[in-house]
DNA sequence: CCAAAAAAGGTGTATATACACATATTAACC
DNA sequence: GGTTAATATGTGTATATACACCTTTTTTGG
């Protein structure tokens, strides 16, 4: 049987990272990258790219500095995230009436994109509620909402 | 009260993204990011390397597609992770007796880090369970497990 | 009005992630 | 035993993420 322990011993110290709440919330994001970004990918964006284009869409010539807060994500993030998506003419930047600020608003390729991509997005987001449980997801966001809480020195 | 209501529009729009799974994880992963980070800035290591230092010493001298299962991560992101911890000589690849397979072992200065970056882990890890709730986290590791069983094909 | 502080962004650098493609080495089969 | 399969890994490219540092513009005090 000290044969059998060892192995165990070995398994567990390998899988130690299962144990560790930051390791187990990457890699339910790389796995829901995998699920979002198949389903849709006929539609030219991806699962990342999507939340970001809604959400310019609904800040109407707002900044990178609006934008950063409504996605809570870091303003540099922002920065480089948006360039594919400037670059490919979805999303246009232009410097408004306050110099610093720049007005990000969505092109008219940029709205044709979205609502291609929208119901592709619904039925990864219904796939994903369906499999693994409306309850469990709305745990997970209480989760998140409270993780950036406690980041933010909460 | 119509104004209100265009305005409430514009925000419920804007905040669409925090409905997504997929971004909600994500969320989750940056605000960790943070925590973790912070906790463990002293000990050299990332909140992402600690868990890959963890899996090499437990496999003891098994190859990337070994990790790359262990970790539940694509094979080229272990090769890409894994390239500033070499530099840094906290791991060694030495190819193997098959020598298409490389061992990956931790060196003794590898081993040190891991060492000291152990209670620091413990500490974020202690300090988000207490704040974020044991329980919630079993949640969020089931929603974890069965999201890479979906990935997977499951 | 002017100097200093604050606000808004961008860039350099570094890591995390993975797809498509290429290479090397071993195993398998006729 | 030599051709082919399968295995193991690396590289090019692209996106996601954020810290440190820098520039530009506006605001604030005096």
């Amino acid at each position: 049987m000290s044969g059998d322990s060892d192995e165990l011993d070995m398994n567990t110290l390998a899988e130690m990272p299962h144990q560790c709440v930051f390791f187990n919330v990457r890699k339910a994001s790389r796995a829901l990258a995998q699920i979002y970004g198949e389903e849709m990918r006929s539609s030219g964006l991806r699962g990342t790219q999507y939340p970001l284009l809604v959400a310019i869409s609904g800040l109407g010539g707002e900044g990178i500095g609006a934008l950063s807060q409504v996605l809570v994500t870091d303003r540099t993030t922002i920065t480089r995230n948006l360039r594919p998506l400037i670059e490919r003419g979805l999303v246009e930047n232009v410097a408004g009436p306050d110099r610093r600020k720049r007005a990000l608003r969505l092109t008219r390729k940029g709205r044709i994109a979205v609502n291609r991509a929208y119901p592709l997005w619904v039925k990864a987001q219904e796939r994903v509620l369906g499999e693994l449980g409306r309850e469990r997801f709305e745990v997970v966001k209480s989760f998140a909402d409270d993780a950036v809480s406690m980041a933010q020195g909460g």
